[in-house]
DNA sequence: TGTACATCAGTGAACGCGCGTTCACTGATGTAC
DNA sequence: TGTACATCAGTGAACGCGCGTTCACTGATGTAC
């Protein structure tokens, strides 16, 4: 899968560069055919040979952004100082930061209906994106039985960390009414709080 | 606004049926005006009497929900025993039972894309949710005054209180794999710790 | 190093389909007198 | 109570537009010998 010729590479960067800027500017109902041939100069043909549809474009738009954050994440808890606490606190600063450095692309994440089209693609996708997650899964868990986290259920667990980060990320994108790193500190104090033992 | 007859109200009431319908079945894309004709009975013409465009429905029917779900939520936390406490697990309770029991117009409601529009269509919209909104804000407002509730701007505080239970919502609403009564009071109660003074 | 060749990458005109919307019209409803 | 009439509600054929996709073809790249 993929390009195998050095053209193609950059085409297909140019193609995603400009269907991020394309759905930024319009949604995904921006993002047609001819929206982006004319703003990437990549014909149409060329498009459907790299990714076979324009749903594949919007996929693979959304698979490199995701797998950029997930390891933006790990990074920042492989970075902390190793307790739960500096763990959680790292992770919910590096997702703040992320989304404000990448406002964009965080819309699109957010997406619902990438969610749905990712869903619908069926295990491989939710597998592979596992196997990018699982990093900061195995970190959580390993806490956990450690003790320094509380012993919640996975996806409770998954909600009272990721919740409220998401939803701070989501009003600031939509409203722009906070400032990200002034809070952060505040709401990464908190969710510990809330998974603590 | 709105219909002015009786059978007007019986139309429009059917052609939101079969949208909320039509989009849990195929998503946005799903719901095109010959899918809503030929699934309400409802002739083209009159649904543009009614809603003006196909986006006047899915606009209609996204404000007809968020206006259930908020009038819900209130009535939890009016009925609860006044503290905050108590109000927090019973705002909690509420969402996560109204979304068991009205998944697809929870999904709609999750929609970024019908977020978007809502914003797009200007503060006219916002000011009408945010009448809506009122009651749980001022509740809010009122318990953190009273030093009940500890003091973190509105955003982070929102945030706290919603993220969880939205994300827990939508994974259930994707995957499935949670028992929303079961986790409900293992959230409320991490929840309320997050936001304790 | 040079050449032959298979494969990859890219082109752009052409296609048909289904979409959202309109409009001239008919029928139903409710109200005023 | 009955009637006239303005307005609301509903119809469905028709329209044109822009969409995603295809395909026969040319050009570029890298590799094997």
């Amino acid at each position: 899968m993929g390009p195998k010729q050095r053209r193609g590479e950059t085409t297909v960067e140019r193609v995603l560069d400009c269907a991020l800027d394309l759905y930024s500017a319009g949604g995904e109902e921006g993002v047609t055919v001819s929206a982006v041939t004319s703003a990437s100069g990549v014909s149409a043909g060329s498009v459907y040979h790299h990714f076979g549809s324009l749903q594949g474009v919007l996929t693979a738009l959304a698979h490199r952004w995701l797998g950029r954050l997930l390891a933006e994440l790990a990074g920042a808890v492989e970075r902390s100082e190793g307790d739960a606490r500096s763990g959680i606190e790292a992770l919910v600063g590096a997702y703040l930061r992320f989304v404000r450095e990448h406002p964009d692309a965080a819309r699109l994440m957010h997406s619902v209906t990438v969610d749905r089209h990712a869903m619908e693609q069926g295990r491989q996708v939710r597998g592979s994106q596992e196997a990018r997650l699982a990093p900061l899964a195995v970190w959580l868990l390993a806490r956990q039985e450690a003790g320094e986290v509380a012993a919640l259920p996975p996806a409770v667990l998954e909600a009272l960390v990721m919740g409220p980060v998401t939803a701070l990320a989501r009003r600031w994108l939509a409203l722009g009414d906070v400032d990200l790193d002034e809070t952060a500190p505040a709401l990464a104090h908190r969710v510990w709080r809330s998974v603590s033992p």
